[in-house]
DNA sequence: TTGATTGCAAACGGTTTGCATGGGA
DNA sequence: TCCCATGCAAACCGTTTGCAATCAA
């Protein structure tokens, strides 16, 4: 499953333009798959690997673990999907908008900072002796929730 | 293996500290010990587990993998280590000093950004809802080598 | 002396793989 | 029809655990 998709900037991951990419890309659309991407449409937080599983089988009690997977991993490889690891687990991200993070170091909860809500670093003052195309940001404290 | 042991500010993990902390806190510092913390001291990168455990086999051919993962799961415990998952693997940081990162997309590298290159945020643009108490830049891009 | 630390090997948990079956296009 | 995707189970791999032996303090 080699890279072969590049729509541009995609904003968050959605059905319709995971079935236009299948389209042209030659992918198969699955009831599977659907029910995973409907999942990680909706999806507030970022979602583990299992709890893609357990949210999708709920709904249609036959999916795989191995279908999760090669699904998500799938939507990685044509950027339609983030990987990062928070806390001590690898989650997945439907928001492909550059924007932050806060993570709070209580309950480990994670929550999307929209990008122009921090300003913005300047390139001026990013280190010259390697390329740099992008940056993020992440935050640490204790949410509301847990103060 | 509770976290007893607060130093304040560690600028960078070393052995003298780490002496220190476990002369006071009741933790005995063993061979295999020593030299692993000497490993991480002269490590330039962030290494991984499995790096630890052959650079210290190298020089001491008898340092099991529990051995290695035990030492660095304590001074994580002790805040004079810290984890950070790079590319697609857990790896060790033994800069606990403020700093950002800069990661190269090509080949995976992770070069430490010293925390005065960047600008300051500045607080007054955190948002409000949760109690920010600390933030970490990443730069994302290619290194000098790939270009 | 005493109990923390070690090495070993088995266990564990998340992810990937191989293969036969099933189902989109 | 064709071959991509699926489910299952086994394999894999990094990390943790249980336990008896060892050794730092």
């Amino acid at each position: 499953m080699t890279k072969k998709y590049s729509m541009g900037i995609v904003q968050r991951l959605c059905l319709k333009d995971v079935e236009t990419m299948a389209a042209s890309q030659g992918f198969k659309m699955t009831p599977q798959r659907r029910m995973i991407i409907g999942f990680l449409e909706g999806a507030t937080s970022h979602p583990t690997a299992d709890e893609v599983y357990f949210a999708v089988n709920k709904k249609i009690p036959m999916t795989s673990r191995a279908t999760v997977y090669n699904t998500l991993n799938w939507l990685k490889s044509v950027d339609m999907l983030r990987e990062r690891f928070e806390g001590d687990k690898v989650r997945y991200d439907p928001n492909c908008e550059r924007h932050h993070h806060f993570i709070c170091r209580c309950c480990g909860l994670v929550e999307d900072i929209h990008f122009d809500s921090l300003q913005d670093l300047g390139l001026i003052d990013l280190p010259q002796d390697h390329s740099v195309e992008s940056y993020e940001i992440t935050l640490r404290g204790i949410c509301k929730g847990c103060e």
